[in-house]
RNA sequence: GGCGCCGUAGCCAAGUGGUCUAAGGCGGUGGAUUGCAAAUCCAUUAUUCCCCGGUUCGAAUCCGGGCGGCGCCUCCA
């Protein structure tokens, strides 16, 4: 099975192929750190992540860049409002992401270009553009003609007259074509500003990633991600820009996630678009909605503060990329029982192998996986066919819904063989099962790590080690022990029940109580 | 007005021409286990894929029409 990924330039899905053999370069789009990142902005890194991971289990070496936007006008507005500069500000947002995407567990990213370290670069394209004709100055802006690219318009679908003959252009620009956008931005005094062939002022917004994508990764390279929403019009200007520049095709695949929707935030879209309808209104429940504005916008870190980040990355896969989510606190939970189900498997784990799942071997390379030979058969067959149908899963365009459903059922086939031969039990001193059972735990190690989850020791669960409740559940459970044993069933039963009450979950179990958070 | 996406059980969600009498999760139901629970296991929960036509030996999957939801066209991950 080869793999396949769809590309937004053909709109179909087509067999992955790179540029150099073995090597993949991969650009994502990354934030203007003018303002904490909300959980939106998360999904493109998790998906390129595991995108990432993936293709290093089959074997290719990955540079994977996601670019820093530190100079822009929102972070200007933003920096004069909370009276402190760009670079402070931008300094402070860009340690916010990092801190997200680490929590994230996203590390597969290799560079992180600023925008502000490329000035010079940025110019000198501009400036070969200005050269061959594809853009021109005017009045200390430069800007692109979009009529100068005869491919423009190809990646987001769209003509250049039918663009204007929709109006929304506005019209009484300078520009030579409302089409045409900003490659050098002219600054007013008190912006911030670089000198140029053609005054101080500060580079368009598009120019950046041309620049140093092309820089890190070539002319040409084989992956662009980004969220739906940036398909028009930046990349379809840096599309343009950079085939205009190097004459090469820019980019093999492009990537585009689906949009995170707000199902609780206020303000229901009407759909009354071209209706009567209050066309603000509107506009500003469709921009809650998609979690883009300002509005209704948890920070990621308020809503680490709630759901684990694992928890949250695997609800973030559990539907296909290219799909848009709905977030919301309930859809999260309901998420995580699913979930949790993991967690009480590795816990049981540890009891009959005395091993940490975490600690488990786990290969990172397609070529070395775990070898699934063995008795009893039958559980060994139906691990190597969840394998297979997992990675058949990610195969075809990095179906991680599906892949996750395999992950389930590879879940309750190691499930049921501890249940059928007691190995919570006795059943553990047969060497042989719980050797089987440690290979089906290898394998979902090895599997789930692909998606970036399981790889250590889940928040929640350490928080569950801090000494005062530790001491104190001991107590409560040697009392509780004590009341059993007498057979003083309403007193245990009350113990537990109040336990309950303060989300701490009692679990009786032949070699004693167990407890947990939640 | 233009371009595009989507509509699968109570809910979330895979599957996009035959193996689909449609994965998986949540929830529900019955059973095993348990003092009772919890956890786990087993069974069960859509004869059907928004509606209507068509293509085909065969469609949830392709085509046409309708209805409903949404995105982009303007800063946006």
């Amino acid at each position: 099975m080869t793999l396949r990924i769809y590309n937004t330039l053909s709109r179909k899905k087509e067999d992955f192929q790179t540029i150099k053999p073995g090597k993949v370069g991969i650009y994502l789009c990354g934030p203007t750190v003018y303002k904490h990142a909300h959980i939106g902005h998360m999904v493109g890194p998790v998906i390129i992540d595991t995108i990432a991971r993936y293709l290093k289990y089959n074997g290719y070496e990955v540079k994977f860049v996601n670019n820093i936007t530190d100079i822009d006008d929102k972070l200007i507005h933003r920096a004069a409002e909370l009276n402190t500069t760009v670079e402070k500000l931008a300094a402070e947002m860009t340690q916010d992401y990092f801190d997200n995407l680490e929590i994230m567990g996203v590390d597969t990213i290799t560079e992180f270009p600023k925008a502000t370290d490329y000035i010079e670069e940025m110019q000198n394209m501009i400036q070969a553009l200005i050269e061959n004709g594809h853009a021109y100055p005017l009045e200390g802006d430069v800007y692109f003609s979009a009529e100068a690219d005869k491919n423009y318009g190809c990646l987001s679908g769209r003509k250049i007259e039918e663009m204007i003959a929709g109006t929304r252009v506005e019209a009484n620009d300078k520009k030579k074509n409302p089409a045409d956008f900003a490659l050098w931005k002219k600054s007013r005094p008190g912006e911030p500003a670089w000198d140029s062939p053609w005054g101080p002022g500060r580079p368009g917004w598009h120019i950046e990633c041309s620049t140093m994508s092309r820089k890190l990764l070539g002319d040409s390279f084989d992956i662009h991600g980004g969220g739906l929403d940036l398909m028009f019009p930046h990349h379809e200007n840096e599309r343009a820009q950079s085939e205009c520049c190097t004459g090469k095709k820019y980019v093999r695949y492009w990537v585009h996630n689906g949009l995170m929707q707000a199902s609780d935030a206020p303000g229901k879209v009407g759909g009354q678009h071209d209706r009567h309808g209050d066309v603000v209104a509107d506009q500003e429940a469709q921009e809650a909605n998609k979690l883009a504005g300002s509005k209704g916008a948890a920070s990621v870190k308020e809503l680490f503060a709630i759901h684990p980040a694992e928890i949250v990355r695997l609800f973030l896969l559990s539907t296909h990329y290219r799909s848009p989510i709905a977030f919301s606190d309930e859809n999260i939970q309901e998420a995580a029982k699913g979930i949790e189900g993991f967690y009480r498997f590795f816990e049981t784990f540890e009891r009959i192998t005395g091993i940490s799942f975490y600690d488990l071997p786990s290969s990172e390379d397609r070529d070395q996986s775990v070898s699934l030979e063995g008795t009893p058969s039958e559980y060994f067959q139906q691990l190597s066919e969840l394998q297979q149908r997992f990675l058949e899963a990610m195969d075809d365009d990095f179906n991680t819904g599906g892949a996750i459903g395999n992950l389930f059922e590879l879940r309750s086939t190691l499930n049921a063989l501890i249940h059928s031969h007691n190995l919570d039990g006795e059943g553990k001193e047969d060497q042989a099962l719980v050797e089987a059972l440690k290979t089906g735990a290898c394998l979902l190690k090895e599997l789930s790590n692909l998606l970036g989850v399981f790889r250590k020791p889940c928040k929640k669960d350490q928080e569950a080690d801090d000494g005062l409740a530790n001491q104190l559940m001991e107590l409560v459970l040697e009392i509780r022990k004590e009341a059993r044993e007498s057979k003083n069933w309403d007193i245990a039963d009350k113990i537990r029940e109040g336990l309950a009450a303060c989300q701490i979950t009692v679990e009786d179990r032949p070699e004693g109580s167990l407890w947990r958070r939640g």
